[in-house]
DNA sequence: CGGATGTCAGAGAGACTGATATTC
DNA sequence: CGAATATCAGTCGCTCTGACATCC
């Protein structure tokens, strides 16, 4: 994770080309250029909001995790709730609570009419740790570069409408 | 890898919901809203292009490290090029390419005049597979469903864009 | 009983660091 | 000599599958 393969800056778009041999040799090609566009801009993104980040102890799922938490209405979610908001498997959710747990950042709770459920809510440390990791993370923009508001903007809905389309939510 | 958590189909869009909590409590979400939306699209896309692929003995990483030998004018590449080109690590790409040449997609040769230089060329099955796993990819579009052609234009350019400003390319 | 919830063990692919041999 | 190329060993964070205990 983190900084990657960012030392060469080419003289050149390399998605741009292969996307233009692809037309010359296969066909439309506007698919292809768009998933590796994507590929590509995530793994710029995660590198970067996982360098902010580092400095708090966090990556960006345990970050968005913290933020889940904060924003709900109680102060306490049900695991199987936070798995389907963040669309992570089960084992993941498990996974990421223990990493927060250990760092004292959130804390397990018996669900007090379900005890099958398991409840997570924030500690005071995970409050303060993540109202830092917000400021050092909306400082950097979340390492989004290069756009307006209004094409970012753009781009949330473009990509909701796959999300959709995939059946994310409906 | 693969189908992950997409069992479940929300009512609702849950990043455009913590997109909304977000800009009432903390201030401006654009940039916090089209990061969650490239995550979660990324793994969208990874996971339905790892599922068809996955028949042909692929990931997209290799399955890109086949088309960009594809491409080449020569029929080889040095490996320190694929990674320049595909933006991955040394070891990343040695790690693909050993997985390939052990599938017998790809094979090592010498460099003629650089004995640093290790360059890689397909085989005949290596072409013979990517055919095959092109049309598969092709005929799912690459998992990108719920736009048109011009949308994935726009979604392109303005990914481009933020690649450029990160310093990918000039 | 069937279904839901969370955990554990094990595996996998990808990416990193640090060290190393070889060659220019 | 320093710089470049590729590899190897080890690690890490994340995710998955399959099995399991517990509880509704």
């Amino acid at each position: 994770m983190s900084s990657g393969a960012r030392n060469t800056a080419l003289p050149f778009d390399p998605i741009a080309k292969a996307a233009q041999t692809w037309s010359e040799r296969i066909g439309s090609n506007t698919s292809m250029a768009a998933v590796t566009n994507v590929m590509r801009v995530q793994q710029i993104l995660q590198a970067t909001v996982d360098d902010v980040l580092k400095p708090h102890g966090l990556t960006f799922a345990r970050y968005e995790a913290l933020v889940l938490l904060s924003f709900s209405s109680r102060g306490s979610l049900p695991m199987r709730l936070m798995g389907e908001r963040l669309q992570l498997h089960p084992t993941s959710i498990t996974n990421i609570v223990d990493r927060l747990e250990a760092d004292g950042l959130a804390r397990r709770l018996p669900h007090p009419n379900d005890r099958r459920t398991t409840l997570v809510e924030l500690t005071d440390a995970g409050r303060e740790r993540l109202t830092a990791a917000t400021t050092a993370v909306t400082g950097a923009e979340f390492g989004f570069v290069g756009l307006q508001d209004k094409e970012l903007a753009e781009l949330t809905r473009l990509l909701t409408k796959v999300r959709q389309a995939a059946g994310d939510f409906e």
